[in-house]
DNA sequence: ATGTCC
C-alpha cells in the first residue's frame, strides 16, 4: 500500500506506481505549492500535471488562510452522471453522429428563458447555462462495458443495457470573474479565515459551485431533449473548490484542484475521449485527504500536441477513436489538444488508485460519443 | 479554463 502513496517530504505525498508518467514540473509545482504560508498537508493524485503556477489533480490541506488563486478560474468545475433511455444494443453509431452534428453548445436564449428558474434566469452569467465550454470539458454518452458489482451498480439506479451520460464542466464565465476580481485585489495571497475578503469570496465561490452544478444538470437536459430521450441524474460531484476540512483533528480548509471527492459516494474517473471511464466506489483515504484523480491527466502540453499530431493524423481521424467511439468537435485546434494521445492511460491511473487502497472498480464504461461543440477557433 | 485580445 504504501508504495503507492509516496511521500516527497514531511507534508507531501503523490499517489503514483513505477508504471505511472508524472512530469518533474508537476511534483516541482506541487512542492512549491506546499510552501504557502499555513499549507500542512498537500497530496498529488495520480493524474497530477502542470498547470498555470499550481499543478492540476491534488489536494492542499492548510490552516488559517486558504487561497482561491489556488482554486483557480473554473470554480465548480466536476463531473455529472446520467442514465439515459437509450437502449445500447439500439444505437446505430452513423446516425447518432449524425444527429449529434446539428447540436449548439450555446442554448438558444428563448430555450433557457422557458427552462430556468427565476433564481438563475436573473443570474448575471444565465446565458453560458447549459453549455459545455472548452479546454478539457466534454459530454459523453457511455456503454457499460463490465460491471464488476452488480449490486453496487444497480443500487446506483444503472440500468447496464441503456447508455450512460457523463458531464464535465463548471462555471464558465462566472469563476473566471470571480477569480480576476480577488486577483486584482489580492494577487495570489492568501485570505485570513473569518475575514470580510475570505467570507465576500466563500460566498461567490459557493454561488459558483451551485451555478456549475445547474450548468451540467442543464447541458444533459439540453442533449437527453436534443436525442429525445429520458434520463436521470445519477451523481454529481465539484472537483475544484476549497472547503471547510479537518485533518488529523485540526480545522482548516481543502483545496480541490482537479481532485474528485472521496466522501460522496460512487464517483466516475473518465479516461481521454479514447479510453474507458470507470465508475468507483472510494475507500477510506485521509492519507490522501479524501481525493482521487479527477481524470486520466495530460501527458502532453496542450501547445505541443497539433506539433507532434498533425502529421500523423487528420482532424477527420481523430474524430474517431481506438475503441470505436466518435468524437463531434468543431474546434480543430481542440481536436489535437484532447486527442487521447496527450492524455496518461487510464489503466495506469487506476492502478495507482486501487493500489493504493483508494478505491473499489464498479463498473466500466467504454466511450460512444464525445461532444465538444465549441465554436470554430483559427490557431 | 474564459460572453477568450478586435
Amino acid at each position: 500500500m504504501g508504495n503507492f502513496i509516496r511521500p516527497l517530504s514531511d507534508a507531501v505525498a503523490y499517489v503514483a506506481s513505477d508504471d505511472l508518467w508524472i512530469e518533474s514540473d508537476a511534483t516541482r509545482q506541487l512542492l512549491n505549492t506546499a510552501r504557502l504560508p499555513g499549507m500542512t498537508r498537500v497530496v498529488g493524485m495520480p493524474d497530477l500535471h502542470p498547470g498555470r503556477g499550481y499543478p492540476v489533480g491534488a489536494a492542499f490541506f492548510s490552516v488559517n488562510h486558504f487561497y482561491p488563486a489556488l482554486v483557480g478560474n473554473d470554480i465548480g468545475c466536476g463531473m455529472g452522471l446520467w442514465q439515459t433511455s437509450l437502449q445500447s444494443r439500439k444505437v446505430n453509431l452513423d446516425k447518432l453522429e449524425k444527429r449529434a452534428q446539428s447540436y449548439s453548445d450555446a442554448a438558444p436564449p428563448e430555450w433557457l428563458e422557458a427552462a430556468l428558474p427565476p433564481t438563475l434566469a436573473a443570474h448575471p452569467y444565465a446565458a453560458s447555462l447549459g453549455s459545455v465550454g472548452g479546454g478539457n470539458h466534454f459530454a459523453e454518452l457511455q456503454q457499460v462495458e463490465s460491471v464488476y458489482d452488480d449490486e453496487a451498480v444497480s443500487a446506483l439506479g444503472i440500468n447496464a443495457k441503456q447508455l450512460l451520460l457523463l458531464a464535465h464542466s463548471g462555471s464558465r464565465g462566472l469563476g473566471q470573474q470571480i477569480l480576476r476580481a480577488h486577483v486584482e485585489r489580492f494577487s495570489h495571497s492568501g485570505l485570513e479565515e473569518g475575514s470580510d475578503a475570505a467570507n465576500d469570496y466563500l460566498a461567490q465561490h459557493n454561488d459558483a459551485l451551485t451555478f456549475a452544478v445547474a450548468n451540467r444538470a442543464l447541458i444533459a437536459r439540453r442533449l437527453l431533449e436534443h436525442f429525445r430521450e429520458e434520463g436521470e441524474r445519477l451523481l454529481d460531484v465539484n472537483h475544484n473548490l476549497v472547503e471547510p476540512y479537518v485533518f488529523n483533528g485540526q480545522p482548516g480548509w481543502l483545496h480541490r484542484k482537479g481532485a474528485t471527492p472521496a466522501s460522496c459516494g460512487p464517483v466516475v474517473i473518465p479516461g481521454s475521449r479514447g479510453d474507458y471511464s470507470y465508475l468507483v466506489q472510494p475507500l477510506n483515504s485521509g492519507d490522501a485527504l479524501d481525493s482521487l484523480a479527477h481524470g486520466a491527466g495530460r501527458k502532453w502540453m496542450r501547445t505541443e500536441c497539433k506539433g507532434r499530431l498533425s502529421g500523423k493524423f487528420s482532424p477527420a481521424q481523430l474524430a474517431r477513436t481506438p475503441l470505436g467511439s466518435r468524437v463531434i468537435c468543431r474546434d480543430r485546434q481542440l481536436i489535437y489538444e484532447e486527442a487521447p494521445q496527450a492524455y496518461k492511460s487510464i489503466e495506469s491511473v487506476m492502478e495507482c488508485l486501487t493500489g493504493a487502497g483508494l478505491v473499489k472498480p464498479l463498473a466500466r464504461l467504454k466511450p460512444v460519443l464525445t461532444l465538444k461543440t465549441s465554436g470554430e477557433r483559427s490557431e
